[in-house]
DNA sequence: TAAGCATTAAACATAG
DNA sequence: GCTATGTTTAATGCTT
């Protein structure tokens, strides 16, 4: 069953598809081939090799740290969403590659020993495929997270509003891949690779293991298990069994990324793929940006487990066990693991500075939410396109938004994943985002779409979900300006909508920490840390005192850094930073509501903290939690 | 189990 | 009439 599960994930096509055309008819351009080319054949010498010592050697291979954690952290949905489906297809094909020889062994020993073993035999290569298709996730979980310091390396020129790098794929014609291609595979050529890859050469699925690429892609049919548990070995495989389990292949269309033709059957299919989908500059380019991803990801490894081990230990923490990464953890509930991470740690002490339901691994540098929030929600996706996301655990548990955006900008900048953060408050972030704290619902649309790859596409369905939380939250307000209709935030009833946070009672502050307490306390550690890394530091006098942002880090209950850092930017009140009037005053709205003014809320605390100095443009993320408003 | 909250969908109104 | 904007209601699911 599991065996099934897994097959069906990495073959079920992906829900979005968007970003395929995108990226695939951006590779042409200009100079840089030969570099490309070099490169492309610089990796694949080692992705190319034919034995398994070599291949061992390529640069897809992941450590196996990596390779083995948490593979609950994310959900098929998301691997697809994370991954367009071209990058899923080249690293499931470089997996594959990888696994060749296990599967080699699982096929020798199903024929010979078949009759003799029987449904042991069977067990086995079940749990051999379990182990490869789990295998598999753990690298394109890597994969994904690897995806935004790759992107962002690749992506530097590009315009911040572009979707998809255009960079990505350095141009390389046609006829320069074709070459390419059979000096990277050897032998094969194109139209060869391309129908080992359809599964129509069984033949030579066991004896050719040169190309690394097209033998991947028919190896990995095989792999392919039966509903009833039974996987078939390639040459035992009926040609319409095989076919029927293509993975480009279902439901009638075509899975192609960005396709979606319907074919009624499969070789309909199967010329549709060899006419529509040839091997092209497309794949090659989407197999380039593949291993440099692998490249980076295990530099990206090296540096970000030494910085945990350093922060870790600065931390006086007990370095960080391995975690059972391959421990057979539910998916969908991930949100009582969150918990339970978070209850795992000694009371008074905070969480090592990564996600509260990431386990302790040195790859920190992807998104917490892919580990947390989005694995959590993408496990109920269903039919909508979008998909109910329930991500208030991880708001209050995990990391808040202003760290979490700062941290990991470009990843929702150009990687579909779902940002683990209400409407609301992501709402309230773009508008004190802006530079007026104001804006328009259309511009709060484009912060929406310029910032997260996920918002660029069911825009029917997040956008009335925006205008839906922009009408039922009373802390964001209407204002008619000059230019029209503008939102703005009343943080005041921000503050209000949120759970009961600290007010100076100890039993409440005890409860709080006993009670939700870790994972609160673990997203506030974290937005601290994230914060003074990253614009506190900059800011030193902004910091309050250690004390009193302790105490601030108690505030609970929040879904954004910027609650956080608003207290530690306070005078140790957990109420609000920011009056209504003062956000009033700061976008010089001229027809606020009365009802910001009525509000008695202890913020006059917070007058005692103002900040008039104009903060350096890049430094927003800071700025929003801390409005430059002058109290009058 | 109930309450509260978030999300999604939908209907409807209004203004340009 | 169309579109964008804004409001409201309902259903659903999750968390507390």
């Amino acid at each position: 069953m599991m065996v099934e599960s897994a097959s069906e994930t990495i073959r079920t096509a992906p829900s979005n598809q968007n970003g395929v055309s995108s990226l695939s008819s951006q590779s042409d351009g200009g100079g840089g081939r030969e570099a490309a080319r070099q490169f492309l054949l610089q990796q694949a010498s080692g992705l190319n090799s034919p034995g398994s010592t070599e291949i061992k050697q390529s640069p897809v291979q992941v450590p196996v740290s990596m390779a083995m954690m948490s593979p609950q952290m994310i959900t098929p949905q998301q691997m697809q969403q994370i991954l367009s489906p071209p990058q899923l297809q080249a690293l499931l094909q470089q997996q594959q590659a990888l696994m060749l020889q296990q599967v080699k062994c699982a096929h020798i020993l199903t024929h010979t020993c078949a009759s003799q073993l029987g449904s042991k035999q069977l067990a086995f290569q079940q749990q051999l495929i379990q182990m490869q298709q789990l295998q598999q996730q753990h690298i394109l979980n890597l994969q994904r997270q690897g995806l935004v310091p790759l992107i962002k390396m690749q992506s530097s020129e590009q315009d911040d509003s572009n979707f998809i790098p255009s960079s990505l794929f350095p141009a390389m014609c046609p006829s320069d891949l074709q070459q390419l291609w059979k000096e990277v595979s050897g032998v094969q050529s194109s139209d060869e690779a391309l129908k080992q890859a359809e599964g129509l050469d069984l033949s030579t699925n066991s004896s050719n293991s040169t190309s690394a690429f097209p033998k991947a892609a028919s190896a990995h049919i095989p792999l392919h298990s039966l509903p009833n548990g039974q996987s078939h070995t390639p040459k035992r495989e009926s040609h319409e069994e095989h076919a029927s389990s293509h993975p480009l292949y279902g439901h009638g269309e075509c899975k192609w990324p960005g396709c979606e033709a319907l074919c009624e059957d499969m070789g309909q299919f199967i010329k549709h793929l060899n006419n529509e989908h040839a091997l092209d500059d497309r794949s090659t380019a989407q197999c380039r940006v593949q291993m440099q991803v692998v490249q980076q990801l295990e530099i990206q490894l090296a540096k970000e487990s030494e910085r945990l081990q350093a922060m870790m230990t600065h931390l006086h923490m007990r370095p960080s066990e391995p975690k059972p990464f391959n421990q057979p953890l539910n998916l969908a509930s991930s949100g009582s693991l969150l918990k339970r991470e978070c209850d795992a740690y000694p009371e008074g002490l905070p969480h090592p500075p990564t996600s509260a339901a990431t386990p302790i691994t040195p790859l920190r540098q992807g998104p917490s939410v892919i580990s947390s929030s989005s694995l959590h929600t993408h496990s109920h996706s269903h039919t909508h396109g979008v998909g109910p996301i329930r991500r208030r655990n991880s708001d209050k548990y995990c990391t808040p938004i202003a760290s979490e955006l700062a941290q990991n900008c470009e990843f929702y900048k150009n990687a579909d994943v779902r940002p683990p953060f209400t409407y609301a408050s992501l709402i309230r972030h773009a508008i004190l985002e802006s530079p007026d704290r104001q804006l328009t619902l259309n511009e709060i649309y484009n912060w929406f779409t310029r910032k997260f790859a996920y918002f660029r596409r069911n825009t029917a369905t997040w956008k009335n979900a925006v205008r839906h939380n922009l009408s039922l939250h009373k802390c964001f307000v209407r204002v008619e300006n000059v230019k029209g209709a503008v939102w703005t935030v009343d943080e005041v009833e921000y503050q209000k909508r949120r759970p009961p946070k600290m007010t100076g009672s100890p039993t409440l502050v005890k409860n709080m920490i006993s009670g939700l307490g870790f994972g609160s306390l673990n997203a506030s550690y974290q937005a601290a840390l994230a914060e003074s890394s990253l614009s506190l530091l900059n800011n030193p006098h902004l910091m309050s005192p250690p004390t009193a942002a302790s105490l601030n880090m108690l505030h609970v209950g929040h879904d954004d850094v910027s609650s956080t850092v608003e207290q530690v930017n306070s005078n140790g009140s957990c109420s609000p930073t920011l009056s209504p009037q003062q956000y009033s005053h700061a976008v010089h709205v001229k027809e606020e509501p009365t009802e910001l003014e009525e509000d008695s809320r202890p913020v006059s605390l917070l007058a005692n903290v103002t900040h008039s100095l104009p903060l350096p443009s890049d430094e927003r993320d800071l700025e929003e939690d801390l409005p430059m408003e002058e109290l009058e």
